[in-house]
DNA sequence: GTAGGGTTAG
């Protein structure tokens, strides 16, 4: 033991020796101290504080510990103030810990200002002083003045303990400063905390908060024997980072080594299923789960719901959800929401008007699950009911309420919103500023835009440019997108979307410069070209007209999708290659890649240039037969037009008999009119009649 | 020491 530990310990003999002192002067009071202890045990924490407050004499410093610890426990920010105003009336120099005590209480209850400023206030302060004026500070996310502290305590010559180190690296996984991680890294170190599996644990984390799963990980290898939170940790950062498989990994060594997980850890395992799709795995994990009698945990049900939800197995979904015992409102939120998010509003609903209560969150949800899904109407109606049954809305629900304006086009009602949102402070919050500035976009105001946009200024982001730019590139105002694309390589980094973006603008007007442009800077700068750039720059090239450079785009791809596939396919038909479209085709199938409803658009209308009736034909009927692709009215149309254009007005007949719909008006004035070129009069006169209805 | 629910561009 240290010298300051010992002598530490005699200091708090001491203490205890004059409290003692204390209880025997102020015999007369121990009735207000057993009022006081009779509510405290009751758990009335206000009546014993009322009581204290009401005394006209101190009681003895162990209880004034026990009711700050009250406090704090409970969050009871006024009750904690009266205790050191009573305190210090007649102890005006209270022992320290007393006052370290009120510090925690303070901070417990989300008041740093409150801890900070007792702290400044004391005349003499010890080790646990500066303790808990930094824990409250990392408590309450308050991270400059974590280390300003912790910086202070250094220099004054105070050793830092493993508190210290656990609220400083708490606010390190704040801020994210590698090079502030990797020096507190060392510190722990040099301060002899190497085996001290707590901070090692906040060490991984915070490496893994900063991204740098390496060194994370090698932290984590080295600690003696990781706790459960260790590996809860681990797994949680690799969920993080994306790494669904090697989250399942070490949720799997784990089991090896026989340490039974948190519920958390088994949460974030099933949540690593769910977001890799590895159902199979995550039916392993639910096994685990079950057998490790997880199945009455909240959060862990909720998460074995949600990967059922998210791969489409709604029917086991619902059985879990049934079977869970103890719901509680975020439990049935997320259950809500899991459907929601996926596109199942009525499932949502049924689900949101069985819950026994609400809170803005699930509104708020529920509402997201209509937009999502398109269906604006619904959004409405729920927006109404939502007025009427709650009080508040926030910043959430304006997002979705924009987005609603922008669905619908409703520039007028979107300004409603811009209103109330100025009116009640929410244009700082810059996503409803960002999702404001997209509606306006979407609803093609780009003037309302453009102004929006440099009122921000302050505020705006990479997302802000985005927005701008796609709302731009939307209407065809390619040149202008473009100088704005200049202004943002000033203040944001542009991502790959933003190019991405900016080089479907190209397509649309067309502007072959501007997108070859766009092409150079993209690989001057080092930017990976994924199989979206990919897809807009084949795009873009067929678009201004220029085949060989998106065959030669499209080449280069070291992996193709179907989406690039079609993109080449409806380039080859817009640019008069209709004859490759075959070709690349067969490549197609060749290389595994499944054709799509567009892939066949694509060969319909390659079949109609050519003139391969047949062959059309031929395609047309694998669809259904080989592809399992249902066709659409759009692959009807095409057949349609093959037959008329060629007059091949026999096969129509039989094929407008099959065809599961009526002709749209499209359809009929095609058959009008090759009826009356090739003299066909009776049907003809059919489609006359029908195009007359 | 960690820790389950809703949020913006593409």
């Amino acid at each position: 033991m240290t010298v300051t530990g010992i002598s530490s310990i005699f200091g708090r003999l001491f203490r205890h020796d004059k409290t003692h002192k204390c209880i025997i002067r102020t015999q007369p009071k121990t009735s207000v101290t057993h009022q006081i202890l009779d509510h405290l045990e009751g758990g009335n924490i206000s009546k014993a504080v009322s009581v204290l407050f009401a005394s006209p004499e101190p009681v003895a410093y162990w209880l004034y510990e026990r009711l700050f610890r009250s406090c704090s426990s409970k969050s009871l920010i006024v009750q904690a103030r009266k205790v050191e105003s009573h305190l210090l009336t007649f102890s005006p120099l209270p022992p320290i810990f007393l006052l370290n005590r009120a510090i925690e209480a303070y901070g417990k209850c989300g008041f740093v200002n409150d801890a900070r400023e007792l702290f400044e206030q004391m005349p003499e302060r010890d080790g646990g002083s500066w303790n808990a004026v930094i824990t409250a500070c990392a408590q309450n996310n308050v991270p400059d003045e974590v280390f300003r502290t912790f910086r202070r305590m250094n220099r004054d010559g105070i050793r830092a303990t493993e508190t210290s180190f656990s609220g400083v690296l708490k606010s390190s996984g704040l801020i994210l400063d590698l090079r502030l991680v990797r020096q507190l890294h060392c510190a722990v170190m040099k301060h002899g905390f190497s085996g001290n599996v707590d901070l090692e644990t906040s060490i991984v984390d915070v490496y893994g908060k900063c991204r740098v799963m390496s060194d994370s990980r090698r932290v984590f290898d080295e600690i003696q024997n990781p706790s459960d939170v260790s590996w809860n940790v681990i797994v949680r950062r690799y969920l993080e980072m994306g790494d669904n498989d090697e989250a399942v990994v070490m949720f799997f060594k784990m089991l090896e080594l026989n340490v039974r997980p948190l519920n958390h850890t088994v949460s974030s395992v099933i949540l690593a299923c769910s977001r890799s799709l590895a159902l199979e795995v995550g039916m392993v994990v639910h096994a685990i789960a079950v057998k490790l009698d997880f199945v009455p945990d909240t959060i862990v049900s909720t998460s074995i719901f949600d990967m059922y939800v998210k791969c489409g197995r709604l029917e086991r979904a619902r059985k879990v959800f049934d079977q869970t015992e103890s719901k509680d409102l975020k439990s049935w939120t997320s259950a809500m929401s899991g459907y929601a998010m996926s596109g199942m509003t009525r499932e949502a609903r049924e689900l949101f008007d069985l819950m026994p209560e609400r809170n803005i969150i699930s509104w708020n949800a529920m509402l997201g699950g209509y937009v999502r899904a398109s269906e604006w109407d619904e959004a409405l109606d729920f927006l109404n009911l939502m007025r009427q049954e709650i009080e508040d809305i926030d910043n959430v629900t304006l997002v979705w309420i924009l987005n609603v304006c922008s669905g619908k086009s409703d520039v007028q009602m979107g300004k409603q919103a811009h209103g109330y949102i100025y009116r009640h402070g929410y244009d700082t919050d810059v996503i409803v500023a960002n999702a404001l500035l997209d509606m306006y976009g979407k609803c093609g105001s780009l003037q309302s835009a453009n102004v929006w946009f440099r009122v921000m200024s302050e505020l705006r982001d990479e997302i802000s440019w985005n927005a701008l730019l796609t709302g731009l590139a939307r209407v065809g105002r390619s040149e202008q997108a473009i100088s704005f694309f200049e202004g943002m390589q000033l203040e944001a980094k542009p991502s790959k979307y933003t190019l991405a973006t900016l080089l479907a603008g190209c397509a649309n007007i067309p502007a072959l410069n501007i997108g070859k442009a766009t092409h150079g800077f993209l690989i001057r700068n080092g930017y990976e070209i994924d199989i979206v750039i990919r897809g807009a720059m084949v795009d873009m090239y067929s678009k201004c007209r220029c085949l060989d450079y998106a065959i030669e785009v499209f080449k280069e791809a070291a992996t193709r999708d179907l989406i690039l596939w079609n993109s080449i396919i409806r380039g080859c038909c817009r640019n008069g290659r209709s004859k490759e479209v075959f070709e690349l085709f067969m490549l197609m199938e060749d290389e595994g890649v499944k054709p799509d409803h567009v892939t066949f658009l694509g060969i319909l209308h390659a079949c109609i240039r050519e003139g391969h009736v047949e062959l059309g034909f031929k395609y047309f009927s694998s669809m259904s037969t080989k592809y399992l692709i249902l066709p659409q009215v759009e692959h009807y149309d095409c057949m349609v037009e093959l037959y008329c254009k060629y007059g091949c007005l026999h096969q129509l007949e039989e094929f407008l008999l099959l065809m599961p719909f009526d002709p749209n008006i499209q359809m009929l004035s095609r058959i009008y009119g090759a009826c009356q070129n090739y003299g066909w009069q009776k049907l003809g006169a059919w489609a006359a009649k029908r195009l007359n209805e």
